[in-house]
DNA sequence: ATGCAAAATGTAATATTATAACATTACACT
DNA sequence: AGTGTAATGTTATAATATTACATTTTGCAT
């Protein structure tokens, strides 16, 4: 059995919860504010989960935003590499997945002599619901 | 003549100063520790002076770092968009250029009916100096 | 040149995001 | 039971960024 929620412990998963039931990105200070009647108290136990789930690859920072979202797919790969289409106008989020992206950084990286490691990507536009609305 | 640093403004010119002077990011503190000399002492003068040189699109923000560039291309049209390869080891920034990856992410985006406008993509790894070193 | 509007500035206070430091507890493994 | 590692709890503080408001400078239409 690989990682799976039952590795983690009760902070971890009271955290990994609230992301999961939400729509959007959360900031971890109001991550903070709606579990504090579940004995979490301090910002860094808060940080701590975060920093774990994140090293599991169960959730991924907006770097742009300080927001983070728990993946949706099973197994995630991307414990390092992220990409994002991140709707301005909801602030819902998607992940990318997919290996093309890898390649094609890859290869702009190749191009000037820079050896790939990882990458983070945010493409902000309009979502499908949004682009109907407005 | 397009707008160049002739049309900024004192404090404009010093945060900008400062930063193609900078072999690396800066961080908008960092910034402000360097200039005090220069009749800027506060915080806000600094991100003042960085959102209009964003705006303009001579300064970039790094956004996983919290840092800020100076744009070495002349007229520079990623007021919005920016695409970096960063350095784990260095923390050098190489600007990434060209309309490909613009139209690379249009069509990424549309495959998820998402309205592409804007990015930021930040690639990590060895720069060369550092991969011959390591 | 003068007066208006917009932009920029100065200053203090405060909000937001994140980490340091250190003592304690839980738990897996021998 | 003893040991080592990870996780926790708690307080304080560092680092990053913005609000609010009074003032000054600048561009430019009259």
């Amino acid at each position: 059995m690989g990682l799976t929620s039952d590795n983690l412990t009760k902070n971890q998963k009271t955290v990994l919860g609230v992301l999961e039931n939400s729509s959007e990105p959360m900031k971890a200070y109001t991550i903070l504010y709606d579990i504090q009647k579940m004995g979490i108290k301090s910002p860094l136990q808060v940080y701590r989960a975060l920093d774990k789930l994140i090293e599991i690859g169960k959730v991924h920072k907006i770097e742009s935003r300080n927001s983070y979202v728990a993946c949706k797919h099973e197994g995630c790969n991307a414990k390092t590499s992220t990409s994002f289409l991140i709707c301005e106008n909801c602030d819902s989020v998607t992940e990318l997945t997919g290996n093309n992206l890898f390649s094609y950084f890859s290869k702009q990286a190749e191009k000037n002599n820079f050896n790939y490691k990882k990458h983070n990507l945010e493409i902000f536009g309009l979502c499908e619901n949004c682009k109907l609305k407005n």
